[in-house]
DNA sequence: CTTCGATATATCGACTCGATATGCGCATCG
DNA sequence: CGATGCGCATATCGAGTCGATATATCGAAG
């Protein structure tokens, strides 16, 4: 999962590891605030794969006062930091190791997006950040699969039919059981949207533009 | 984590692994259906820490046709499992190892639903599970603070404030920005109805009974 | 000058997961 | 009747992740 976004985040750009999970932790505010005990390794396994290679120098541009232009994150990450960078561009290659992502790594990086297991409910949100590097067809496919395993389980939920046996279930336990219902109810909804709105670019049967 | 729900568990009902498992995935539906990966060994430390103790034979209750009530998630493991058990009754204690709670277990129980620590997205929903063990004016903290923490992460989501720097963020991230704070704000939706109900169940101050 | 905080890399132990191995008891079916 | 498979039950393994911690440098503030 981890090797993912690593991926999807130096195919943007070249980035060492502090700033990778700066954009990271902007890119999904909340959910997913890598650490480093995570993020070191995996990109040393990525290197070793030869998916990744260090490139020792450059200190990546840590968001330029004018971008070059389809960054993506970074100006995302402009936002959430505002103060960062300090201003000297070069600060001296110190201990830096500065990754960029080879030709096998983007090979990989659209294999992992087109992957056929979508049951990975923190890989998922992940996967849409990327997923403008699928073709549209194979990414109305991701969302499409995706749907059906959040169907699947909607289905499995339902199951216990009358949800009490003599009716105690603790009030907290209903309420619990509501709440996953219900998110799972929204998820699927922002799912059908995503869905919806690919639609219409694919295929605008009806009323040509 | 883990521990916190064995422990519940096993507060209600002497247990075996294997259903302490299945009561697990009953109650928590679709989050956390836990491996035997982390079970076993879980059960191991709980024992080698003495918060519960194996008591060999008894394959527990899985369901007795008429209970002897109060099981809180028997009754809906109840309807998850019509078929289970074989009518048998003691179908021989062969590897069966079915685990008690202890006293220290009980009260390091307790520990964990008060522990003033609510950051763990994945304990909270365990501990509400549980929380009918806590005094109320107890619980009602742990709500609270949860619903301070999570009032935190809404401000630290709406930092960058504009959203856009010059506009482009691939409708996908925008999509998946929109979806977290729309799921946080559900969420603490479902945390002010909690601790709604508790309010008025611990001062009903206006109106008397 | 020294302390402080941000930058930066890295490792450690603990926990969890998914896959896998093993074996018993029971039912089904050729 | 015997094989075959399925549900029950315990257990281990490797891999990935986390949180804490260690270490070191740089720039700014006191």
């Amino acid at each position: 999962m981890l090797e993912l976004a690593i991926l999807g985040l130096l195919d943007e750009d070249d980035l060492h590891g502090y700033e990778l999970r700066k954009r990271l932790g902007d890119l999904f505010g909340l959910r997913l605030a890598i650490s480093f005990g995570s993020l070191y390794p995996a990109l040393a396994r990525l290197e070793k794969a030869g998916l990744v290679k260090a490139v020792s120098s450059r200190p990546a541009p840590t968001a330029p006062s004018s971008p070059t232009s389809g960054s993506l994150a970074g100006e995302l990450a402009a936002f959430h930091s505002q103060r960062r960078r300090a201003a000297s561009g070069a600060r001296g290659a110190r201990g830096k190791k500065v990754y960029g992502i080879s030709d096998a790594g983007r090979q990989h990086l659209l294999e992992l997006l087109a992957d056929p297991d979508v049951s990975d409910d923190r890989a998922f949100p992940v996967r849409v950040a990327f997923c403008h590097l699928l073709p549209p067809s194979e990414r109305l496919a991701l969302f499409g699969r995706r749907r059906a395993e959040l169907r699947a389980r909607v289905e499995r939920t339902r199951q216990p039919g009358a949800t009490d046996g003599d009716g105690r279930v603790t009030t907290y336990l209903r309420s619990l059981l509501e709440r996953d219902t219900a998110a799972l109810r929204a998820d699927l909804a922002w799912l059908d949207e995503l869905i919806a709105a690919e639609e219409a670019l694919v295929e605008p049967t009806e009323d040509g533009p």
